[in-house]
DNA sequence: AAACAACGTAAAGATATCTTTACATATAGT
DNA sequence: ACTATATGTAAAGATATCTTTACGTTGTTT
C-alpha cells in the first residue's frame, strides 16, 4: 500500500527568517498552537492558511509543502 | 469588516481541457460530490487536494485557487 | 535563584472537509 | 419516447482543522 502525505519545510523557513512561532502565529491570524501542530506534522494546514504562509514568506508553494508518496504508513 | 476567502477557476480550467467532474473525480480519488461542492465554492479543498488538483492540470497555483479579500461578506 | 520568552502538549469543543446513499434535472443520441 | 451521460443537491455520519484554556519544559538573562 502507498499513502500520499502532504509535508512542509515551515519551520526550516520560519527559523532562517528569525521569526518566533509566536509573532508567525499573530501575524497569521491563528494560534501559536495550531502553528506549532502544523510545523510538527500533526495536521495540515487548510488551503486558505496555507496560502497565507506562502504569502507571508513570500515563497513559492513548492519550496514550502511537498506533496509526498510513501510506502506503507 | 473584511473577509478573506479563497476562490477557484477549477470548472473554467476543467472544462476547457475537456475532462468531466466524473473523470476528475476518478483521476484524483474522491467523490464527484466533493468535486461539485468544490467547484461551486461550498469550502475549499483540503491542501492535499489542492496539491493534487494542480498537479493534475499541471498548472501554477495561483492560476487555479485565488487568496480574495473580499469587504463585509 | 528568579523571571522571562519561546516552545511543547493535551483535552474539550466548534466548524470544515469529505464520504455514502439517494434522488433529481438537463442534454444529447437512438 | 427511451436511454445514457453529466451535473446538482441534500442529509447523515466520519475525520480533519482550529480555538480556548491550561500546564509543562527549556534556555537565557539578571
Amino acid at each position: 500500500m502507498s499513502v500520499i502525505a502532504v509535508i512542509n519545510h515551515i519551520r526550516e523557513i520560519r527559523r532562517k527568517k528569525g521569526i518566533t512561532q509566536i509573532k508567525m502565529a499573530e501575524d497569521l491570524q491563528v494560534t501559536r498552537q495550531t502553528m506549532n501542530a502544523i510545523e510538527k506534522n500533526k495536521y495540515n494546514p487548510s488551503l486558505e492558511l496555507a496560502l497565507k504562509i506562502i504569502a507571508y514568506f513570500e515563497m513559492p508553494i513548492e519550496q514550502v509543502f511537498i506533496l509526498e508518496e510513501e510506502d506503507d504508513e
